[in-house]
RNA sequence: GGCCCGUUCGUCUAUCGGUUAGGACACCAGGUUUUCAACCUGGUAAGAGGGGUUCGACUCCCCUACGGGCUGCCA
């Protein structure tokens, strides 16, 4: 018999709370959800978690928007507060409540430091046990409580995960959790499970540090009869000493990446291919990677961080870029990394002569620095190196050479006609004529082709810069 | 401490019982070249250790070591 019922829509969500910058490893994650998603027609959501009212602020959120704005990761919809839900969390926990699956719990933070004190002296499992758990409603006292899950004290959770396979929680192990805590706030551990549900997320994908957490969250979706979502727990990010990344690996922000001039299509490709492949595919598009990104393709150990070949690849992808892109995504590089603006013969120049310098370049600083010869103005300001190069034979070169690029077609060919012929008449090869040439136009011995340089500027820059260096 | 996850070239990874263990980055050598790059060709380099299972294990099981995560009325 044919299944008639249309696929369900698939729905990922990214899920993170508002206490920081947005961390590359979330950046990674975000990016699966969105692989996932946008790969089979499904949305992808977001969800600020920002219950945790001490340590949540609007800057980290804005800071988080931006961060997946420039990764190019859009969600459907508005990002969702997770805050604004706390009623209807509440209203879960009291409807798990009625049902028996969850029960009051007046023991203090005291009560539960003791627990827990003595059960360490005793060499016993830490895990609180509520006295509550079982107690008559008779014997309650008129005091704020908690809400606590009454979790299954014998058998096991499985929890069947996409990357982790089916992994095995004995019921010993897990505790009553809280899920509305005493002030009547939620906690964590429910109102992702309401959230998820209510907002008809089918596949929760995020980093492995929530494998545990999974099957507590299971006993909710349980208790109230809810189908479980699609688990998939990917491995963290680790710094290039194998260690959890951290601050004093250096860049942990997706916002720094941005201001080390990283184009956002290589570093979602990097990104991507860290903990996840498809074959031998190294160097692709989003919309391939969409194609090809599925849950049974990521790997289950850490991966690290290589900024070589996170550069490699970025470097690829400017090459591969549309000359217009490539400008406008290099103009908001600058643009946050503080610089005014391009003036209109900057951005002229740039635009006729990208194809120049972007195969030469890895990240936009190089770019930048590649291009120098386009964004100056004259007079051209010579390094050391470039001075060396202007001794007074190449000044008389350049200036002998003057008149005839006056008349010449400005093409590369008629170009190199000019040049060879006048470097042959000094009895030079074309290279002895090239630095001089380099130090007059663009001020530095490292440059692109001459000829490009010559081409990029025009005749009338490119003559006024020869009669300035060959005074 | 308890529970959970992991371990293939330096790094990211392919392999899903039978391969000379493949690719990419990095590195080394050569080529090309107007500088620097880029590019082309070639090369070095790996199954953590120990037990099993099997005709045959990188692939399956167990132990150890190492790394990571969780163990909150944080998320």
């Amino acid at each position: 018999m044919a299944d008639t019922h249309p696929a369900p829509q698939i729905v990922t969500r990214f899920a993170p709370s508002p206490t920081g910058y947005l961390h590359i490893g979330g950046g990674r994650t975000a990016l699966f959800n969105w692989l996932y998603a946008r790969g089979r027609g499904g949305k992808f959501l977001l969800r600020i978690e920002d219950t945790d009212r001490e340590r949540s602020t609007p800057e980290a959120t804005a800071a988080i928007l931006r961060g997946l704005t420039w990764l190019g990761l859009d969600w459907d919809g508005d990002a969702v507060s997770q805050f604004d839900q706390r009623h209807r969390h509440a209203e879960v926990a009291h409807e798990m409540l009625a049902r028996g699956s969850a029960y009051k719990c007046y023991s203090t933070q005291a009560d539960i430091e003791a627990f827990r004190e003595a059960a360490r002296a005793e060499g016993r499992s830490t895990l609180f046990r509520s006295p509550w758990r079982d107690a008559d409603a008779t014997s309650h006292p008129v005091a704020p409580f908690a809400i606590r899950m009454r979790a299954p004290l014998t058998g096991e959770t499985i929890v069947n995960d996409a990357v982790q396979g089916a992994v095995r929680f004995g019921n010993d192990q897990l505790d009553d959790m809280v899920v509305l805590r005493s002030d009547g706030t939620p906690t964590y551990m429910l109102a992702v499970v309401v959230d998820d549900h209510d907002m008809g997320v089918t596949h929760v994908i995020r980093g492995d540090d929530h494998l545990n957490n999974a099957a507590r969250q299971q006993m909710v979706y349980d208790a109230m009869g809810w189908p479980l979502p699609v688990w998939a727990h990917i491995p963290l990010i680790h710094g290039p000493d194998g260690k959890k990344l951290s601050k004093r690996h250096g860049a942990v922000g997706i916002e720094e990446y941005q201001a080390m001039g990283y184009p956002a299509a290589g570093m979602r490709n990097y990104l991507s291919r860290l903990g996840w492949a498809h074959g031998d595919a190294e160097f692709f598009t989003s919309e391939q990677a969409m194609e090809w990104f599925d849950l049974s393709g990521i790997g289950r150990s850490p991966a690290r961080l290589d900024f070589k070949k996170l550069e490699s690849v970025c470097g690829q992808h400017i090459a591969a870029m549309e000359n217009a892109a490539l400008l406008h995504e290099l103009e908001a590089y600058w643009a946050v990394t503080g610089h005014p603006g391009l003036t209109d013969v900057q951005r002229d120049r740039l635009s006729r002569g990208l194809y120049s310098v972007k195969e030469r370049a890895k990240t936009f600083p190089e770019l930048i620095e590649k291009a120098h010869f386009a964004l100056i103005d004259r007079p051209v300001a010579a390094d050391a190196a470039a001075q060396a190069a202007l001794d007074a034979t190449s000044r008389g070169m350049l200036k002998s050479l003057t008149p005839q690029l006056r008349n010449a077609h400005w093409t590369k060919d008629a170009l190199e006609a000019i040049l060879s012929s006048a470097a042959a008449a000094h009895g030079l090869g074309f290279g002895n004529l090239a630095s001089p040439l380099r130090a007059a136009l663009a001020g530095r011995t490292v440059t692109p082709s001459v000829y490009d340089m010559m081409l990029i500027i025009g005749r009338d820059e490119t003559v006024a810069r020869l009669e300035d260096a060959a005074v």
